[in-house]
DNA sequence: TTGATATCATTTGCGTACGAATGAATTTTG
DNA sequence: CAAAATTCATTCGTACGCAAATGATATCAA
């Protein structure tokens, strides 16, 4: 490497102790990188529904019909997110939608048969995909990382 | 509870053995849910950036110029992502992008004056995010979670 | 009761994220 | 060398994810 090069490099990054700041060894960017390898695990194995759509029927499964905005607190995620999750399983015939008797305002969502079949035919994918996910952990670690994630969301 | 609504909770989630998913167990439910978190401390700290572009930003200023499929490989965006993040930061002023003289497909991207200006100012608040982030683990469990999690990623 | 507030849903706009298709340029290989 | 394969970048289409604005309905309070 040349001197000039050298400077360069120099200039480059390693200006007055700015040096300790690495991006590969921040959460933020570890966890976005973990996250996408579960998604593309989650679609090798489940490949027509995305992992919110999945947990939006699963979500259904274990709470029977709700609000839109209820099912969305409880699934994470805001109202207009859910918005479209849930118009593209009702198009699909997973879901379907009626106006609350009493309250107006209110959207309640039920899983339509069709929509029950599928959530139980892919728990058990499901389940697959969360060991694929944690597949680099050994049995010890599994737990000790679960409690730590959980802590951290 | 009136033994009617009793019989349609089992039938709504606990037919023959299906009780044992619970999405809220999940790792990419909970990850999902932690990154989200994630992006939103960032936001608070940072808010005219998105932790993709400060990531674009941070690695030019480690690596120097590169190409924009290159950058794409060292913070994980495929390369259609990787366009609308460095557009955005043309736009801005942060970066600017060169035909590379002898492989003429290449764009070299490369941080302006002002780009570098911008990550040197906010990698202290960067650091503050990362703190933050890990904030509900304890000084001991931060090392042990951030080892497993790049084992995940 | 009515006027202020709050809640539920929708829409718009912006920014990732990625698969698939396309085209230009380079490299490999027969 | 020339054809085939690869690489880099771009574009299109689909799907989250969220802030902000809007409208309808419901609740609260004076």
């Amino acid at each position: 490497m040349s001197a000039d090069e050298n400077i360069l490099k120099l200039v480059d990054a390693d200006e007055a102790g700015g040096e300790d700041y690495r991006l590969q060894d921040q959460v933020g960017f570890i966890l976005r990188r973990a996250h996408q390898r579960h998604v593309s695990i989650f679609a090798a194995h489940i490949a027509d529904l995305t992992p919110p759509q999945f947990a939006a029927l699963a979500k259904l499964r274990d709470v029977g019909e709700t609000s839109q905005n209820q099912l969305g607190q409880l699934i994470a995620m805001d109202a207009a997110t859910v918005k479209g999750v849930i118009d593209r399983l009702k198009a699909r015939g997973f879901v379907e939608l009626t106006r609350h008797e009493v309250d107006k305002r209110r959207l309640l969502v039920s899983l339509t048969p069709e929509g029950r079949e599928a959530v139980e035919r892919l728990i058990p994918l499901a389940q697959k995909i969360t060991e694929e996910t944690l597949s680099p952990l050994s049995a010890k670690e599994i737990p000790v990382f679960m409690r730590l994630l959980a802590k951290l969301a």
